[in-house]
DNA sequence: TATTTACTCGATCAACTAGATAGGGTAAAT
DNA sequence: ATTTACCCTATCTAGTTGATCGAGTAAATA
């Protein structure tokens, strides 16, 4: 399950890559258009700014901005941040692997060999579509209309 | 996050489909040799009994087995009993899908778009893949001794 | 039929986490 | 100087997860 809080990130990143990348967003604005509480949200921002994905701006004029390229800015890592490892079971995480205490041999354990292929296709998508990519879908699926 | 009920779940699944199909195992026993917490085993597998996917015998020499034969059970089936819906977010679910409030266009969103590929790719590999066929993949993981 | 075996089922519980809000503090523009 | 808007800590509640207890009931065997 995908938590509000990335699920709230990741609404907020893809407004921000949607903009020009110069001009800060205020908390209040990215609220309003995205509907996510406003509260909320700030608490979110400010864990991205904290992990280098968004700068800021105070006072008048302030607002938050991208800190790299969309290009840069990958799926899979604002999931784990706000989410933790993509693998649905710790034995099965390639960046926070943690054995099962009861499992004699996880090589032979059908959970791991299942739950492993799971954590690579999740990973093969989410750690392989950035902010950039993810838009372009985006905009392919609204083209905008003809000039006829 | 596979929860643990899912996780003892399939472990005591496949243990049955290791066993000859007639022979019931004992809750007890099968707690034991899969490390599970016996009482909570219990129902679990009173769980898959209800979903048809076990039979049960009581009195002495009883104890559960498979209802069915394991190449007709998916692992995607008993995720999905314990766990709910493979996707991510509830719009990008085809088993129990439900529209974001807040979504004017799912077409257009970028989550959306990126959980619904996480949860095709989670359910090709969960719905592809039976207890037998898992069974085959750690059988293939430790191959018998070579008799010299 | 008596008795043992082992499943059935309801109630309960502590621990944890997610989602959210409140309220004041602080930096930086104008 | 003052306004703007980010920064940070504390707090709350509602729900879920993992787990256990104990009594009840069906069925096989002696």
């Amino acid at each position: 399950m995908l938590s509000k809080r990335a699920k709230y990130a990741l609404k907020a990143l893809l407004a921000l890559a949607e903009r020009p990348r110069e001009e800060p967003v205020r908390i209040a604005d990215l609220a309003r258009d995205q509907h996510i509480p406003p509260k909320f949200l700030e608490l979110i921002l400010l864990g991205l700014k904290n992990h280098g994905i968004l700068q800021s701006r105070k006072g008048k004029g302030g607002g938050y901005l991208l800190a790299r390229d969309p290009a840069d800015i990958y799926l899979g890592q604002i999931v784990r941040m706000f989410d933790g490892p993509l693998a649905p079971v710790p034995c099965a995480s390639q960046t926070a692997y943690v054995p099962c205490a009861d499992c004699p041999n996880e090589a032979v354990c059908g959970v791991h060999l299942a739950m492993k292929a799971v954590r690579d296709a999740t990973s093969r998508i989410l750690d392989g579509t950035s902010l950039a990519d993810l838009r372009r879908q985006m905009d392919d699926a609204s083209p905008p209309l003809p000039i006829d």
